[in-house]
DNA sequence: TGAAATGTTGGGGCG
DNA sequence: ACGCCCCAACATTTC
């Protein structure tokens, strides 16, 4: 065996199998030298939010775990890529370095240089795609352009063979020279006030807590997840998401166990979601300012009404409609919302109050576990109608409707609203329209326990659609 | 992966 | 028995 190491280079595939930047890495037959560099200002201003960096110092905690298992140390380092991985090398003499793709398009942009300039100095270098199924470079429409609308994008890809996932290999040998690496909590991952404990409830972040998610969602939740998925007041989705975007389980390996799995109807639609994610990334990929500039540029002249009590009042859920006020709670207190009510909360932002996407794409960067720059913007894009393939902007939901439709016992509001606990089933979504006495018996004295509404829904509906018929007019 | 407005139909109450 | 009206229930169109 060759002295000099190869590096592999964690980034957002912080997984042992099913990992092929790392397996390329042991088929070399050299000591390993596994490395995570946290270098947010280089991914400015879409650097990991609070959220997420939460996820991220738990997870690196449980693949560093992993590592020492196989008798690896992980080297964490601090600062630009370049940099760090240049100083490994001169330190280490390494002669390969490896790592998995990612298609965020300032990472793109950095790699492509970090890459060229490791092959200048003879050394060995391999990218591979680890966490998408089908690549973005190699997905086009018969007029060799991308694909703007889901369904023609997944037929694609349908028809074409996805990423299968990879054998897992045997790990190499730690390298002889051991680079210094810092103590985790020194990378700052942690908030300093630290709102981030009651996370702990609700998640295990790392490729144990991956496998697990998936475990309980075959056995319990994909035969149902056709219609089962819609309800935010049962535990029916996969909750893979943050997972997924740290690459702790890779799609390949969630697809594979669903297929064979094999659940029909469910399994169709939860791979469709699966679809969702390839399509956002294919998206981004193609249109890199996208997460900052509406991808119909008639957009840019929507006249939005930025308002900072309005958007506050939406982030903290207070806007007096329960379903959305549980999905804002929802989202601070576990770093996660269901997608159901992700649509309800961004329609009512945009719609019914008129803030500019933009806004409420940056709150759930910073307080979604899962955030994930390609999906987040795809969302967005999405609700506000200026997207691919988005619902048109006249589509509104109703806040009312969609809990009555979605949470129909109201669980989901009671759980996050504690304060309209006492309310009966029939006012749980709509508790101005109950009587006083209604309301004094629930203990609730609106507009002081609970807040009344911030805006009328049939006034916020018109005022939506008056904004929507202006802009086309214009254009 | 909407909702509301508008249009149509058909059963039943009633003179 | 018949026509008229009301209005659910459903379908279609519009936003």
């Amino acid at each position: 065996m060759p002295a000099e190491p190869v590096i592999v280079w964690f980034r957002q595939d912080l997984r042992l199998t099913d990992n092929p930047a790392l397996n390329w890495a042991c088929s070399l037959d050299r000591p390993l030298l596994p490395v995570f560099i946290w270098s947010p200002e280089e991914e400015t201003p879409w650097a990991p939010g609070g959220a997420a960096r939460w996820w991220l110092y738990r997870s690196l905690g449980q693949l560093v775990d992993a590592l020492a298992e196989k008798g690896l140390p992980l080297i964490l380092r601090q600062g630009p890529a370049g940099r760090e991985l240049d100083a490994l090398i001169g330190k280490t003499g390494a002669a390969a370095v490896s790592w998995n793709r990612r298609y965020e398009p300032a990472i793109i942009k950095r790699d492509a240089a970090i890459k060229s300039a490791l092959l200048d100095r003879g050394l060995e270098v391999r990218s591979f795609n680890g966490s998408l199924l089908f690549s973005p470079p190699e997905i086009a429409s018969k007029s060799g352009g991308p694909f703007k609308v889901f369904t023609p994008f997944w037929k694609h890809c349908l028809s074409l063979s996805a990423r299968e996932p990879e054998r897992t290999a045997t790990l190499g040998v730690p390298a002889g020279k051991k680079p210094a690496s810092l103590p985790l909590a020194d990378l700052g991952l942690l908030p300093e006030i630290r709102w981030d404990r009651k996370f702990e409830d609700h998640w295990q972040p790392g490729e144990a807590g991956a496998r697990r998610a998936l475990r309980r969602f075959l056995d319990h939740a994909l035969r149902n997840y056709g219609a089962g998925r819609n309800r935010p007041d049962q535990d029916n989705t996969s909750r893979l998401s943050p997972h997924l975007h740290w690459g702790e389980i890779s799609p390949a390996q969630v697809r594979s166990a669903v297929v064979s799995a094999g659940e029909g109807r469910g399994a169709e639609t939860f791979l469709s979601e699966i679809g969702w994610r390839e399509f956002a990334h294919h998206l981004l990929f193609h249109f890199p300012d996208t997460p900052e500039e509406p991808l119909r540029p008639e957009f840019g002249a929507f006249p939005w009404k930025p308002n900072a009590r309005a958007l506050q009042s939406w982030q903290r859920g207070t806007t007096g409609y329960p379903i959305v006020d549980a999905g804002m709670r929802q989202l601070w207190e576990t770093g996660w919302m269901h997608n159901r009510v992700r649509m309800i909360v961004a329609s009512f932002l945009v719609k019914h109050l008129l803030q500019p996407w933009q806004e409420g794409a940056a709150w759930f960067w910073d307080t979604l576990l899962d955030a994930d720059l390609a999906s987040n913007t795809l969302g967005w894009q999405w609700s506000a109608g200026c997207g691919a393939d988005a619902a048109p902007y006249f589509r509104v939901f109703n806040p009312i409707l969609q809990g009555k439709k979605f949470d129909p016992d109201g669980v989901y509001v009671r759980r996050w609203v504690p304060e309209l606990g006492k309310l009966g089933t029939v006012w749980i979504h709509e508790p101005w329209a109950a009587s006083t006495t209604e309301l004094t018996s629930a203990g609730l004295r609106l507009g002081e326990t609970y807040p009344a509404p911030i805006v009328d829904h049939q006034a916020g509906r018109k005022r939506a659609l008056a904004a929507y018929q202006g802009l086309k007019k214009q254009s």
